[in-house]
DNA sequence: TGTACATCAGTGAACGCGCGTTCACTGATGTAC
DNA sequence: TGTACATCAGTGAACGCGCGTTCACTGATGTAC
């Protein structure tokens, strides 16, 4: 019985090197990802990680992907807790979500968000989905609004035919949505992820533990300006 | 006479350097920068840069202050052609401004905005004040809108004293700025910088040459929101 | 004007390093009879 | 239960590579007398 399951440090290595590379590339970066370094503190030779991943790159792809699904699951996770038709706290849970999550891995974000490892070109087709998966929480979000009628799209209306195209495109990777849901969940994230952006890079003061009041106050004119009572 | 500028080809290389590199940047990023790869290009031997750079940081800082100083011209030059007291066409240039410049220099812009090269630690003492220059005409343009009396800033004044000693240690970077122009101006500019970051890193449908339209629609909406009348 | 000398930008060889990846191997584990 | 065999995760040596940096040097240029 349980064949399926009798080797289970197999998969315990492949872990240990995932766990090992997050590790390192929290200390020095993403860019100096190496996997000598990540053998030499595990206390195994080089080759065997070719038994778990067919090339440096793909050993990235994994991490990418880990990182997406993480993002993606803090952000599911912190709707649980908000009942469906709390739309203003819905929006404040999946932002606060979004600045804690960067900041508590850092270096997952940097790795989604900025850091290009020299030499790697990510396969859109493996990564894509995943990234679409990890936004798609917020989508939803903006969409229970609109479905409310709720939803202050006006500001969309004019441009909305100019991009049906490109969401057309697009939606093969992020699933259906409805283009004004899509401009406002665009717009949205976008101020999130900027001041997230400034913030983690240093452009912007060290807030310490006083930074929430100043993005709340974000987080409270997006409310005012996309959700109508 | 004009002994000064008797040696004019020294300075004619160490240009040539900087200009491979941005070149070599553009092609293969900015982690994969190498000495002996921008050697190679200009036909001499690597140790003839030691000449001009003490070492290989010294370079990547004199790109990132270059990339600044590009970055702040640009945003300055936008101004030029508006006059002082049109607020709304101010926030609007400077705003399609910081858009055009990162698209336009998409290396310079990942330099300054994301990529950390691997090894690399930016000397604050050097990069923090061209950083600072380079966002001060945002700054001034909200200065203006302020000192008009037409900056609608009520959303910050609640949260100012807490943020006082966070922005004092930063005017030692950015120059005496008044507070609520300082939430303001950083709040804009994590609107523009996360619209123009996921744009760039390729997070949002490629929108070809239509993407102006959505994002003037971001612009407008913080015109309607921070210029009163 | 002509010679001796100083300057110094750029050379070429060499250093030590860490990297990704390959390959034939070993030796423990687990299966078949 | 005991033996012969297959499997295959991990080893150790080796490959070719490009890197930043050092060092003693060369040879053109420009100055001093």
């Amino acid at each position: 019985m349980l064949k399926r399951n009798s080797k289970p440090q197999l998969s315990n290595l492949q872990d240990s090197i995932k766990a090992t590379a997050w590790k390192q590339i929290a200390e020095y970066g993403a860019p100096a990802l190496s996997l000598r370094a990540i053998a030499r503190e595990l206390n195994i030779t080089a080759p065997a990680i070719y038994n778990y991943f067919a090339d440096r790159d793909a050993l990235v792809t994994a991490l990418i992907i880990d990182a997406f699904t993480s993002f993606g699951d803090s952000q599911q996770a912190s709707l649980d807790t908000i009942a469906a038709d709390d739309h203003a706290n819905r929006v404040n849970a999946i932002g606060l979500a979004y600045r804690n999550w960067a900041h508590r891995y850092t270096q997952r974000y940097l790795l989604i968000f900025s850091v290009p490892i020299p030499g790697y070109v990510a396969p859109l087709d493996q990564v894509g989905p995943s990234s679409a998966r990890s936004i798609r929480p917020l989508f939803e979000v903006v969409e229970a609004i609109r479905v409310a009628g709720r939803l202050n799209d006006e500001a969309y209306r004019p441009i909305q035919p100019a991009y049906e195209a490109a969401f057309e495109q697009w939606r093969a990777y992020v699933g259906p949505v409805h283009p004004l849901t899509h401009f406002v969940a665009m717009t949205i994230w976008s101020r999130v992820h900027g001041f997230v952006s400034l913030e983690i890079h240093g452009h912007f003061p060290p807030f310490g533990d006083n930074g929430d009041a100043l993005y709340l106050t974000e987080l409270h004119s997006v409310q005012r300006q996309f959700l109508k009572s």
